[in-house]
DNA sequence: TGGGGTATCCAAAGCGCTTTGGAGATTGCT
DNA sequence: AGCAATCTCCAAAGCGCTTTGGATACCCCA
């Protein structure tokens, strides 16, 4: 079923057809009611494409997911956002283009979507610092929010990030409240944006009470679960083992977990752990008290928001482009006051 | 830059260029040459949408993704089996269409797909028993394959699936070995049909053996990490504990394993776990001695397997169009012989 | 009655590509 | 040399839709 032979059903041109599913005023209620029926009654809905090569408008929205070449890693993460644009997408009647890309093939992967034309805008993910995709989509004038920011990156552009600075600084302060001096950051790769604006709040906070930090044990990778507890594992058997850890994943912490476990140790009472929660729907922090202290922030809600600007963007509308959301403190049974010296 | 352009600079047709371009025998050798160095130069590549609607091949497959409505929740296989079709799907120039829709809508998205005629195939996720979608599809005359199988559906059909019964079936009868006589079966949703059979495993090791196992030591629940540690802890206050568990997901495993330790138990001699593992890319499973004793299937794998004969089909070819994949069973730190009856 | 305004509908062009059905140039063979 | 076969290339139609620029019919009022 399709436009024109539509129309010869109802005795129309496919003009007015097109119309009244449009609703475009120059055609009058009865006949859109009639037409609308009619579409209904025969199941028609307009072909995708030929709608795209008419308005040029492509009515779908690509993202880029990168496949670390290295360990072969989706990041978890993705399918939380991607539940959340989607969302939006559906509502709007927008179509997701996913392509599922190594690293180094990522800015090709781009081009290609607006030489294509198949997509009328982009939402770039995990962006590393100084990113250069973000110049390369501004040259290229497609429409794109970016999840993250890139710092160093001078141009303008439309981005929704968690405040990852603020939410470390404050973990860290917090685990300094509770007299620990030995605290190991477990972060994630540290030429990704949001890692290093991490490892700076942990940073400040020790600098602002005149504290320092032991280099040595800072840890930056990609965020799988044995890399947690190899990392734990070989700190906790340190003579200057730490006395908490501030994770960047919930599924590292799993891992820290792990190796806490294993040498015998109790959680929230030998050893500290405050994690990042990003809300993933098959991992809900525990149900009345939660099982962590945690900075939490939900990817859900930010694929919500990224999608939201990014349809904006398209249409041309004016809503605020720039959204930094708070990540929640939440006191858990991970944490508690370091333990007396006494044990080193 | 569009095929015009392109062609007027090559004081060619549209025609000749395009017949060059797609690789023609109409066309000289030095001609297609020479088409294709200016068409790299100039970075044209064809707008998807308009070759779409001149061959009426869409090149793009559709996923839906469902997302339950009870309690939002996203496989977090999806990730992983995307990557995997990803894959297949960019080495062959055929894009992803993602649409991510309540479970209720779930059969709509599909009519929409075959409508817009937005995509040449559709992959089906997570069947349930006797699943109405692909008499659906059927009817529908748009090819698919299903990632899974559904019991009781007569229609013949594609699909790609762990041997989900046999896996259950041999993990229960190494448990039975080792002495376990109580051992809890920690499902997923049994209206699933994984689900299902992976209970029917479970069942025929004992039944083969004479032996019964206790219906209140079975649970079917959507696998979140919090599933897993709430049944364990309820388990494992009873007078007559099972010594063993069998669970559907690394991620409930996770939960289970939380309760374990919580009373103190230690996995593997207390109580012993047996897993399946989809060998999700950040969680793998230990790397010289695995963690668990788990029933190991790579659901990346699956997703490239399914594109692969999606990809066929829809080209008219004629390879295999169901693969039964055997999942292996190894062995790990998590079980251990069934500790003596004093303890319980 | 007749002219201007409005409401309703339509014909045709065009989006960028592929593809059918030739046309012209070149070659091979007798 | 002359004709058919073969190489190259091209004009034009068509995929299914939107949209521009009318056309027709109807109404109101002088």
């Amino acid at each position: 079923m399709n436009l024109k032979q539509l129309s010869e059903i109802l005795n129309l041109s496919p003009t007015t057809v097109s119309r009244a599913l449009n609703g475009y005023p120059e055609v009058s209620e009865a006949t859109r009611k009639r037409v609308q029926a009619a579409a209904q009654a025969h199941g028609y809905a307009p072909n995708t494409r030929a709608r795209s090569l008419a308005t040029g408008r492509a009515h779908a929205i690509g993202h880029v997911i990168p496949v670390s070449s290295n360990h072969e890693m989706v990041n978890p993460v993705f399918a939380d956002f991607i539940a959340g644009a989607g969302e939006v997408y559906s509502r709007n009647g927008y179509e997701m283009l996913l392509s599922v890309v190594s690293d180094e093939a990522e800015a090709d992967a781009y081009r290609q979507f607006k030489v294509k034309g198949n997509v009328d805008g982009i939402i770039v993910h995990a962006p590393k610092m100084g990113d250069p995709r973000i110049h390369l989509l501004n040259e290229l004038s497609l429409p794109f929010v970016v999840h993250g920011r890139a710092s160093e990156e001078v141009e303008d552009y439309a981005w929704v990030d968690v405040n990852n600075f603020h939410a470390f600084e404050r973990a860290t302060r917090f685990l300094l409240d509770l007299g620990h001096r030995r605290i190991a950051l477990v972060n994630g790769i540290e030429t990704m944006d949001f890692a290093m604006r991490r490892r700076a709040g942990f940073a400040k906070a020790h600098e602002e009470r005149g504290l320092s930090y032991d280099p040595s044990m800072c840890f930056a990778d990609e965020m799988t679960e044995s890399y947690g507890h190899d990392t734990a594992r070989a700190l906790l058997a340190r003579g200057d083992a730490p006395t908490a850890f501030l994770v960047s994943s919930m599924i590292t912490t799993i891992g820290v977990r792990r190796a806490i476990e294993e040498l015998g140790l109790k959680l929230g009472r030998d050893v500290s752990v405050i994690t990042h929660d990003d809300e993933l729907s098959y991992f809900r922090n525990g149900a009345d008290v939660p099982v962590y202290t945690a900075t939490r922030s939900s990817v859900r809600e930010a694929g919500r928001r990224a999608a939201t600007i990014l349809l904006d963007i398209i249409r041309g509308g004016d809503a605020p482009r720039q959204v930094l959301l708070e990540a929640d403190l939440t006191l858990g049974q991970s944490t508690g006051p370091a333990p007396d010296r006494g044990r080193g």
